[in-house]
DNA sequence: CAATACAGTTAGCCTTTGCTAAGTTATTTA
DNA sequence: TAAATAACTTAGCAAAGGCTAACTGTATTG
């Protein structure tokens, strides 16, 4: 008896019912894979450019302790972003970022401004809403993030 | 952090906030790092659950398909689940989920269902929001649960 | 200007999560 | 029921992202 019940036809009301057809499925977790994949680099690159503008410079100690992770880490993920073409640095100097670098991080600061301020509207605490949007802002597409903005500006800062 | 934005209806994405203490930006990381190492493991498991109620069983081989990934490393997965006690299942048979499995896929399932119906009221196209829900599902506090749960019960879904 | 402290790098290890290829077990079917 | 097919497991590899320990370079300062 082979008769793998595939999906059904319809979605109903609610949505626990069905799963989706598998194909699809599968895109959903490969879009998520594929964020993990950048993610951490974006992390990065943002926060290299927050420290330059907040602080004249990005140096790896203050990226480590930021990050909450070894020197080490922060040494070998830079060397990751140098040959990514994202950050430049000499050895032992502290790091810039490529032009295609602060692209990157434009957009991602971009972003998690949307998130943040996408949350507060919705009326998280503070603490709460800068936690959860450094978790969520990759994981947002454009058509969300639209979505986010439009409610911000409609509604603002709730009373 | 000084300028939480109280009065401003919205304040401009070029208007740099201040980075947060050293400490608090660590721990956001930190809770980012960290719903990593679960993610996957609640992904499987919401998975496994869903199947079972769905399919009738858990096969290895629909968890690969649907997850987008090699038996093989359905396998490896699986036994890592079933040292953590999550999943139980005798060699060459499909799949259980422990008392604790249960307990976990229920909550993710709980918390994936609301992120999604929160997204289709915000007015994201279907798609969109199965692929934006599955990669925000891990990083939403119960406080962002309570305030989508909150909007969504108030406005609906919009037809 | 030498000693010390601080910052950055390198080496080597571990875990997780992927893969392919090859082997084992279960099921179907000729 | 034997052969073929499908499902599952195991072995061995790789890349990412952590770590500590040891080393090299830079900066301070007595």
């Amino acid at each position: 008896m082979i008769d793998t019940p595939d999906e059904a036809p319809f979605p109903s009301l609610s949505e626990a019912d069905a799963l989706p057809p598998s194909e699809q499925h599968a895109q959903q977790y490969a879009a998520v894979r594929n964020a993990h994949e950048t993610e951490l680099l974006e992390d990065y690159v943002e926060l290299i450019g927050d420290l330059i503008v907040h602080q004249g410079e990005a140096r790896s100690a203050d990226i480590a302790l930021r990050m909450g992770v070894s020197q080490a880490t922060v040494s070998k993920m830079v060397g990751r972003l140098k040959s990514l073409g994202l950050v430049a640095s000499k050895p032992y100097r502290s790091l810039f970022l490529t032009e295609e670098g602060e692209t990157m991080a434009r957009m991602s600061r971009e972003r998690h401004a949307i998130v943040l301020q996408f949350l507060r509207a919705l009326g998280v605490s503070d603490d709460t809403a800068r936690i959860d949007a450094e978790g969520m802002e990759h994981h947002v597409s454009q058509e969300t993030l639209d979505a986010m903005q439009r409610f911000s500006r409609q509604r603002g800062i709730p009373d």
